[in-house]
DNA sequence: CGGCTGACAGATTTCAATATCTGTCAGTCC
DNA sequence: GGACTGACAGATATTGAAATCTGTCAGCCG
């Protein structure tokens, strides 16, 4: 209620949308409710963002910014046996994502609205993730420790083949039993591929 | 129009529904639309399945288990090189599910719909196509093509890291161009991966 | 009898009226 | 002057009453 009579930045106004979505959910979050959350008019909103699409998509970026630069940390770590590093790098992604769908399952959902509609930051994050990937698939090429013609096609297979673990239309089956088994055999699996 | 008065088998009731749901999609097709159809009341429907779920999921499995059938004779035809006959099967099984879905979009729409829900018939479905794939692996594994612990294990893996390419929630994107050479890769890896 | 009908109750869907929301912009206030 | 407001038009969502559908069953008909 008090709104801070700090001025209306961009960040604020994501932090208080990100607020107004965990609460709301996607379907029933309004930008007038964000402009209430910030004791402001919504049309000020609409001075920082053109349009309430364009505020979704810059809260989701954030969001999704988050868990790239997580990943980021482990991508980097070169000099490791790339093997672990891929196991540990989709390992990792795996464990983001349901923890996100766990813990602020509002805001996963729209994450999820957006993948479905022709998501442009969607689009771009999957690039970043398998842009890290190819780096630590290329890392093992150059070691001969893997042996594939083209780190970036192999580095999207892998993104693809593990997509049930991922995307986030699989969330519902994150939580049955035998996941984790299943994760570790597709994972065992495609890494002997690269390794051949 | 003309009833045809021969008698009323589930067999015909299932051909008049499989024809409703394509002309009118899996929202719109009322089991009085089906009584319509055969010329019957639709009680008599109800003599023959108990609620229109149990009617959708038989339609539904009719429709699957022509898939499986073709994909079996890919299966069973043992003897040559299991590395090609996995990657035949999984672009066999690639193959069935795009046509069905540019083929039938109102049919595979009912089936998508079954797959949200608990599908009985679909989880059968999923287990007699693993089935599949695990005899094939098995063969290869006794001749000392592949070298897994668990054909069964593998094979489960094997049609999960294939996911986007049968699960019809991707089928959107299996017109999209780049596919196939996406589906090559994945498969690339994952038979790498059986061959180690 | 045994398969079929058709009227029925409760659940679900449709539809149109109403309310709310998005996005704009002339004007206010500091 | 530049950030902000608030009234507005058109688009979208909500609501509740009416229509349709599902599933049952007593009775019909061959």
């Amino acid at each position: 209620m008090p709104p801070t009579s700090e001025t209306l930045t961009a960040e604020r106004i994501l932090a208080a949308t990100e607020e107004v979505l965990r609460r709301h959910g996607p379907a029933k979050a309004t930008v007038v409710d964000v402009a209430r959350a910030l004791g402001v008019s919504h049309g000020s909103v609409y001075r920082h963002f053109r349009t309430k699409a364009a505020l979704r998509e810059a809260v989701t970026k954030r969001w999704l910014d988050r868990t790239t630069e997580v990943l980021a940390g482990i991508a980097a770590d070169a000099g490791r046996d790339p093997r672990l590093r891929v196991r540990e790098w989709l390992a990792a992604l795996f464990a983001a994502k349901r923890r996100k769908a766990g813990d602020d399952p509002e805001l996963f959902a729209t994450y999820s609205v957006l993948t479905d509609g022709a998501g442009e930051v969607v689009g771009t994050h999957i690039t970043e993730l398998t842009d890290q990937l190819t780096e630590i698939v290329r890392a093992g090429t150059e070691t001969g420790t893997f042996t594939v013609t083209d780190p970036a096609t192999a580095a999207r297979a892998l993104f693809q083949a593990t997509a049930r673990f991922h995307d986030p239309g699989y969330a519902r089956e994150w939580e049955q039993p035998g996941v984790e088994e299943e994760f570790e055999a597709v994972v065992d699996l495609l890494v002997r591929g690269l390794s051949a």
